[in-house]
DNA sequence: AAATGTCACAACCGCCGCCAA
DNA sequence: GTTGGCGGCGGTTGTGACATT
């Protein structure tokens, strides 16, 4: 029964690599392709096992890995895919040429996830959360200063924070303002393709070819949602609609953006079943049913996408600008970096102040907070 | 200069789904 | 139909480099 071991666990080397045990793993596969990783160690001369040499391969020794400090633009289009996707890291891996998930994996870790908290963000639902704000360093730091996050006055100035009502009417509106966040970075992302020939490229490309592993991703993702998703807000659901509908069949997106537009937070609490009918009849382009399936036979419809999410959030849905340009499709097999001619920024703090305009918002006027003082 | 703390990242571990035997 | 290895993935760890005290 089954299949014979790929290898003799026994005797099998562990640990870091050797410049000498590099040179054979890439001169046997320059030669040979990996082929089967259950013979390549044996077959290259290496004491490895077959998945110690795949991971050293994918990780580090394969050519087309980019090297070096993520730009700016892969760090929001890692934060962006992060919140459509959870921590699918080699989904998210996929749609930035040249990042392996375990290199987004590590940065994720060591700096985005870090940064997200010390603004009182949760890494992993991407909501604001008041018990992760260090509220005494932004009211010392320059952003207290700004119009951007005045706290004082989202909290009801000169009154000390003791109200949980309070709090809890600010953590709502930081949610609510937190679709505006990732409009910014859609934003931001649409502006780094507008800027860079080489994305229209990719983009005219695409449109005329599927991206297959795209579409596997859509179906992984709809069959195993991710586990991170605990509530899923509604801007989750578009994000991933984004990702469904490949790329740039954006015109039918744009021309029904209207649709999304609400006037006032309050006044667009909309209605799942609504919803639900809006999007499937109106959000989805004949275009994009065409070149993906989405409501063949074996695709799940749209419905179908929100019925299984059961956390879904309509009435989180304001002042939405939908453009579903987006930078969530480049393919994984494009030769080019994401993130040509792309701005570095070079300290963290420059860093926390370009992410402060994620929390830029205001309080709509509808809303007068002596109502929950 | 030494000790300690923190960061960055390569590599390993363990689990899961697929599929060959 | 069952079993168990392979490939892939996400989580975690080990360790060297660097910063701070």
């Amino acid at each position: 029964m089954g299949r014979a071991p790929c290898c003799d666990k026994n005797g099998l080397k562990k640990g870091p690599w050797t410049p000498d045990e590099d040179q054979k793993l890439m001169d046997y596969i320059q030669k040979n392709g990996h082929g089967s990783w259950r013979t390549l160690p044996k077959n290259a001369g290496l004491q490895r096992c077959g998945k110690s040499c795949r991971l050293r391969w994918t990780n580090y020794l394969r050519p087309d890995i980019k090297r070096g400090r993520f730009s700016f633009e892969e760090e929001e289009t890692i934060i962006q895919l992060h919140s459509v996707l959870g921590n699918k890291w080699s989904a998210i891996a996929a749609r930035l040429p040249g990042r392996t998930d375990n290199e987004i994996k590590n940065y994720w870790n060591t700096h985005i996830r870090k940064r997200l908290l010390r603004m009182g963000i949760d890494p992993v639902t991407h909501s604001p959360r008041f018990d992760l704000l260090d509220l005494s360093s932004i009211l010392g730091s320059q952003l207290y200063n700004s119009s951007q996050l005045n706290v004082s006055r989202l909290l009801g100035i000169h009154q000390p924070v003791v109200n949980p009502e309070l709090i809890r009417l600010a953590t709502s509106l930081l949610s609510s303002h937190r679709e505006n966040s990732n409009n910014l970075l859609l934003q931001n992302l649409q502006e780094n393709q507008l800027r860079n020939p080489e994305f229209q490229q990719q983009n005219q490309f695409q449109s005329f070819q599927p991206n297959q592993q795209l579409q596997h991703s859509i179906q992984a993702e709809v069959h195993h949602p991710a586990s991170t998703a605990s509530a899923v807000p509604c801007d989750t659901f578009f994000n991933e609609a984004q990702v469904m509908q490949g790329n740039n069949t954006m015109e039918p997106f744009q021309s029904n953006s209207t649709n999304f537009n609400c006037q006032g937070s309050q006044q667009n609490v909309w209605q799942d079943n609504a919803m639900v009918s809006n999007l499937s009849e109106d959000f989805v382009p004949v275009s994009i049913q065409q070149n993906y399936g989405l409501y063949g036979s074996n695709q799940p419809s749209f419905e179908d996408l929100v019925s299984e999410n059961s956390n879904f959030q309509s009435n989180n849905i304001s002042n939405q600008n939908f453009s579903f340009t987006s930078v969530l499709s480049t393919p994984s097999s494009s030769p080019t970096p994401l993130t040509s001619g792309s701005t570095y920024i070079s300290t963290e703090d420059e860093r926390d102040s370009y992410c402060s305009n994620m929390l830029k918002f205001e309080i709509p006027d509808i809303l007068d907070m002596n109502d929950f003082m």
